[in-house]
DNA sequence: TTAACGATTGACAGCGTTTGCATAAGCCGA
DNA sequence: TCGGCTTATGCAAACGCTGTCAATCGTTAA
């Protein structure tokens, strides 16, 4: 097992001194082409690669981007473990970055003041945040300026730091209006914490849709749990105790746990009640019945996460991204029947 | 925005040399109890904690973990967009490490020649590999002798890495004589690539379970596809062109995938065709119809092959460990009826 | 001949760890 | 009480590896 070459070992080999060699390296405009040449002559013949750690050091950062995932129980996102979402996003994020040279670190933290020290000691070159965190944290980064993008979160942080949304309000309104059309007048708008910005414009989405169709808008079933099989299983009670003909849930992932708890008390999905969604996640295009939902584009979305991160690093001022989405009619939702609940 | 002490701050602080401050820092017995206490006390006040990047410099190693993911289309592990299986993992994986203090690095490469140089110029501490990779990526490991562990993995790797897996072969073996305790004879195995030795111990946990049950094996449905809802979906055509009544599949997703085309073809999963996957994912609970299963526990793999890394970063050799699957039944099976296809 | 300029280099910074040495303290016997 | 020895502490300096500043060297134009 041999040694890792040094930039001394180049150097030497090239019969130059190391200050050229990192010229060369760094494409700084001082070196002459013969000694370029030689030096990359040597790099190429040593197999040199600069040790990251090093760089790090003087350069004080580490290209590396730090992925920060909501905690749950002393574990990173248990959302995350059953929400594909989550997988989408970050295996966009990771195609960009690695593209640009950039590995991913991958976290939560327990404690808001213990991310100010993990970042420096770690010397991240930048965030991302995915998802919405307690205020002060976001205090915190502003505090030791580290460049960050916010991906799903609203309000005041953005106006510091660029963000990429996507239309929550207009994809709750579409799903809503898309059950108004089908001749539902009792939809019933199901999510996880009113008090999330993004739930809360899915909500005023669907009380815009409500409005315009003429129906009143219902009282919100909330769960106050996070997205997951869960919180939809255990939101059929709430939502079977209403005369709703037709749900509105603000995840898929909501979405299919409420359907499987409406199949095992007999209610029939789309005949008895509609449901819609929220994400098209992968598996809504598979379950049965498979899911009528709002599209959001995740990949894309990841993307342009990523690539304003790489922006700001590099001192650019990104604008905030709203994309797109759009309505995804599958088969949990039908027309409404006489004999409906 | 004040900069971040180092570690001649806390040493002038307290009036010690840089070296006493250290010692302190890393329980080296070379100090008195007086200093000790005057050098705690000044990190204290100063709100000192070292720099990682400068530990590594000198320590060699970056108190980072790597995660290498397949790579497929220059995204990791397409699987893991969709396969939540992976979430679970990486979610045990990421507790454990943090409680001992290391981040994750998540990753997927090119091309294996840039492993070497990768853990090199990131100084990783050790290395998780979820699932099999080439062979020459294994030898690149060993020459520069990081610690790794090795997930789903079997054959000649196993006895230099530390390994972790479940029981495949039971856990298909008792799937099929699920099956075949139903009345089923005609029974098919459904998998991505029996060149994957975990498939393949799948395949002879079927072999067994058919030839104790007395019926004949089947030829096998590959997919040559990674574990995806596609996968399952587009072998829909190749099972329904046998005669069989059940069908294993060597993952949930797949199962859900194939159960989803079946679907749409009219055939009714179980009443016509008894499905049975291997995971037990989330939402294996949850879709319609639920399905039975061979149940993995992902959350203790995963904190297992991290509990196994972190002893052999410390220099132990860590046995192998298999894990213990159980059947979950559900109702994607059933007794043959009569009428079955 | 000198000023100006570009290429090149030595030295240092960045932040810890570790080696080797110096000092102080503690112990023994003479 | 003192010299000589071991042990316990503490320190300066070197090291890990690269990036970058300021200074130097050689060269060319004026």
């Amino acid at each position: 097992m041999k040694k890792r070459p040094t930039i001394t070992d180049v150097a030497k080999h090239a019969g130059v001194s190391k200050a050229s060699v990192s010229y060369v390296l760094n494409n700084v405009k001082k070196v002459s082409q013969s000694t370029k040449e030689r030096v990359l002559l040597s790099i190429e013949e040593l197999g040199y690669e600069p040790d990251f750690t090093a760089v790090s050091l003087t350069r004080q950062r580490s290209q590396l981007i730090g992925i920060i995932l909501p905690l749950v129980n002393q574990s990173i996102a248990s959302v995350m473990r059953e929400n594909t979402y989550y997988n989408e996003m970050i295996s966009a994020v990771e195609q960009r970055a690695r593209e640009s040279g950039f590995d991913l670190l991958l976290t939560g933290l327990s404690r808001p003041e213990h991310y100010r020290t993990w970042v420096q000691k770690r010397k991240l070159d930048g965030l991302l945040f995915f998802g919405l965190f307690p205020k002060e944290i976001y205090d915190e980064m502003r505090s030791i300026d580290v460049p960050a993008v916010l991906i799903d979160t609203y309000e005041e942080h953005t106006d510091r730091y660029p963000s990429v949304n996507i239309e929550d309000e207009k994809g709750a309104y579409l799903a809503t209006r898309h059950l108004a059309e089908l001749g539902h007048t009792r939809i019933l708008f199901t999510g996880t914490n009113l008090k999330n910005p993004v739930e809360n414009y899915r909500f005023q989405g669907y009380q815009r849709a409500c409005r315009e169709s003429g129906i009143a808008s219902m009282h919100p079933v909330e769960t106050f749990h996070y997205h997951g099989f869960k919180s939809g299983y255990e939101a059929a009670e709430k939502v079977t105790a209403t005369d709703a003909t037709a749900v509105f849930c603000t995840s898929d992932i909501i979405a299919q746990g409420l359907i499987r708890a409406l199949f095992e008390q007999g209610i029939r999905v789309p005949e008895d009640l509609s449901v819609a969604g929220f994400d098209d996640i992968h598996s809504s295009r598979y379950s049965i019945p498979s899911l009528t939902t709002i599209r959001q584009q995740i990949q894309l979305k990841g993307d342009a996460a990523a690539g304003k991160l790489l922006e700001a690093m590099k001192g650019g001022s990104p604008e905030p991204e709203v994309l797109d989405v759009s309505l995804i009619v599958r088969e949990s939702t039908a027309p409404l029947s006489k004999g409906s609940a």
